[in-house]
DNA sequence: CACTTGACCTGTCCGC
DNA sequence: TGCGGACAGGTCAAGT
């Protein structure tokens, strides 16, 4: 379920390895994860370089040279996974070398996989897979002078990592007297771009806020420490290469190991709090599976 | 109007 | 071993 430490890994992955590249062709494999694909779409797509990728909360933009853009969603089991041309030779001598248990191994071997929806070819043979097991992401082209009109874009809350997100902010996109609870809130996103399930749990522990809180309920002084703990928990996820709770992997098919090494509660029901030594609960918040230390979130 | 729930999918895990 | 059912969660439509 790849959030905004997820996909703004997978962004500046693609930076690095597709921008400059040029399209030759696009196979859509399975007709929902590419809405909207037609002959006059293909004709606009293959033939276009990339020139820029972009990211606004969970949504992946990438530039085209053809005043257009991709609209990539990944939603839950989405990935994107890119190899270049000898990429199946290069890996069958380094397993030569390394055995099938080296640390960097790619945690894909072959693709495309059963998994595989869209595959994108450039020029010079290397290959662009969107992987998607459950078939809820998406991919989309929108021309760049609709992209302000874009139904979903539009409605997105502020970003969390940008400089003018400060708790003042996020206070205003709480509304004031709203009864729901503040795991809901953080998870919608027109309030803050970018928060899923994992992040809400783990800000919300960080924050020491109980995640069935009412908005109403919480003071300036929560609010301030809630905006510092999503701040602090987004970042640390980054730099940990993001979350793999079961599908997440990067550019190049690597996990991510926030959840191993700094998460506090996310998938740790039944372990111990590392604060307070009281044990971790799961219960249902908003519909999700929720995980909390009742002693430390009040 | 504000908020909650169900649908969309498929793979995994658990109990029988 | 196999099978049915619950569960995983981002977003939107439908329901309360």
């Amino acid at each position: 379920m790849p959030e905004l430490p997820e996909v703004e890994i997978i962004k500046r992955g693609l930076d690095r390895l597709i921008v400059g590249r040029k399209i030759a062709t696009i196979e859509p494999l399975v007709q929902r994860s590419f809405p909207g694909f037609s002959a006059e779409v293909e004709s606009i797509i293959v033939g276009s370089a990339i020139c820029s990728v972009a990211r606004r909360g969970k949504l992946l933009l990438v530039g085209l040279d053809s005043e257009h853009s991709l609209l990539i969603h990944l939603r839950m089991t989405g990935q994107l996974v890119y190899r270049q041309a000898d990429y199946n030779g290069q890996m069958s001598s380094s397993n030569d070398s390394f055995g099938g248990g080296h640390p960097n191994a790619s945690l894909i071997k072959d693709l495309p996989d059963k998994t595989t929806r869209v595959i994108f070819s450039f020029t010079d043979d290397s290959r662009l897979y969107f992987n998607d097991q459950r078939k809820f992401g998406y991919i989309k082209l929108v021309r760049n002078s609709d992209l302000d009109d874009d139904s979903f874009i539009r409605k997105l809350g502020p970003e969390p990592l940008a400089g003018d997100f400060t708790w003042h902010v996020l206070k205003e996109r709480l509304p004031k007297k709203s009864t729901r609870a503040i795991k809901a809130a953080l998870l919608d996103q027109c309030v803050v771009a970018g928060i899923g399930n994992i992040y809400a749990d783990e800000s919300l522990f960080a924050a020491g806020i109980h995640p069935t809180r009412p908005v109403v309920s919480l003071s300036d002084d929560e609010i301030e420490r809630l905006h510092g703990a999503i701040c602090c928990c987004l970042r640390q996820s980054i730099a940990d290469g993001g979350s793999t709770a079961r599908n997440y992997v990067d550019s190049q098919g690597m996990r991510g190991e926030y959840l191993e090494l700094h998460a506090q509660v996310f998938n740790r029901s039944g372990q111990v709090c590392a604060r307070c030594g009281h044990p971790i609960d799961k219960i249902r918040v908003a519909g999700r599976g929720t995980h909390v230390c009742s002693k430390c979130q009040k």
